[in-house]
DNA sequence: TCTTGTCTACTACCATACAAGTCGGGATGC
DNA sequence: GCATCCCGACTTGTATGGTAGTAGACAAGA
């Protein structure tokens, strides 16, 4: 499940742990539900159970693992509740961040999402669904940076750890990512325009789009998720 | 500086750790920029050396102190920005909490909230600035988990972390709580009109007022501040 | 059959020891 | 006097042992 971690001095191993666990629960290597137990990663991957306790802390912060004192440490299981609160406290500042950016993001930047759009079309083309979401995340990112909200994107990357388990979920027959480019190009026209309403509309189309793919996959993956009373009500947008 | 934690065992003594060096450090007891020993704070708290190392990586999460490998951990300086930058991230995420609020929020918890806004009053009255700022929290907090934004209300209580430094700073000479309370009752009465417009307007006034004793504050104690270069440039509200 | 107590294997939690790196001061050579 | 090197007193990072507690299997008794 888990390789030996190479010897790397330059990072302190707790560190690279997280990443590889964060990795591993948000790619759904490691189902929802699955116990996780220090002493057996440790071995795996080859380090004591120090840097893996530390590890479960910070995973555990963001929501992806529950610690129960004295029993175990467990992958949490895909809460609709869950996902829809990240998604709307991402929308909120993504929506924040959209505004100013629209007001005074650099003509150079705007340059180089024009670049990433292309990129996009050329990764739907082919069908590299990885590739396509790397750019995504970039594309979402570079406008936050842009704007010098540095802070706001951790925010939202924080909020993505829910919703990217889900993402992957969805992939194999996800949204036709033609749809998405047409979206992400609606939000950089409107950034282009200096259109703070128009810009803040096309995110919030975009940031709503996986509303409708989740009960559908609610239903399709009961084991996967958490059966909270919601995910069988009628999903409320904001 | 610190006392005995009384032995408890109900509680993770890392848990309490953190709590007791969180509250130490937002109500500038300690001072920002002090270094801190994980030894020394073990030994005042008699406790071990471990859960203090836990405590003090969650505290490197809310960014509260940072930690330099091999050479030690120290409080933050109040910067400017990050100030700047938690209030943007809070102001979203209260906009968008406040709306939902000013649609659906249940009459009994609007009718807590009339009753908290009168012990406000008392407790202005008295001059009692830390009950004041419990009920203040209290207020956002009734607001937030009344429509159910859990998560939304923890990924502003994050943010408040850095900025109720500087609000116990202008604590003595604090901005007139009575104008905060009438903000605050702007607020609920576009809540009880269900006028989001209203509510989302005042809530913004409201979470704006910060920045008007920032500069001053900043220039009045430097040495509690990181200097940024934004410290002296103009502030921009959004 | 069902309840109850015990015993085992597991867990997270905490304390402690060791390793590795940083920084400053003093001795040493020039 | 001044630059350089080295050593020791710090720091955080990692490894490991021991403790307390939980869950579950299983057997004894009602």
């Amino acid at each position: 499940m888990l390789v030996r971690l190479e010897p790397d001095s330059s990072e302190p191993v707790a560190r690279r742990v997280f990443r590889e666990l964060r990795q591993a629960i948000v790619t759904m290597r490691f189902q929802p539900g699955q116990p996780l137990s220090e002493q057996e990663v440790a071995g795996q991957l080859g380090v004591s159970r120090q840097p893996v306790r530390e590890a479960f802390i910070k995973l555990s912060e963001s929501g992806l693992v529950t610690i129960r004192p004295q029993r175990g440490t467990f992958v949490v299981k895909i809460s609709v509740k869950q996902v829809m609160d990240a998604r709307f406290v991402r929308e909120a500042v993504e929506l924040a961040v959209i505004r100013r950016a629209s007001e005074e993001l650099s003509p150079g930047v705007i340059g180089s999402l024009r670049a990433n759009l292309q990129a996009q079309r050329e990764a739907a083309a082919d069908q590299q669904h990885e590739r396509f979401l790397a750019l995504d995340e970039a594309f979402h990112r570079s406008i936050a940076l842009g704007v010098e909200c540095e802070y706001a994107w951790r925010v939202v990357e924080e909020t993505k750890a829910q919703m990217d388990r889900v993402r992957y979920l969805s992939l194999p027959q996800a949204t036709p990512l033609d749809r998405l480019i047409v979206q992400h190009e609606r939000i950089l026209d409107g950034i282009e325009a200096r259109s703070p309403d128009n810009a803040e509309a096309a995110m919030r189309t975009h940031l709503r789009e996986i509303l409708k793919s989740l009960p559908e996959l609610a239903q399709r993956f009961p084991d996967l998720f958490d059966s909270d009373a919601a995910a069988t009500q009628p999903i409320r947008p904001a």
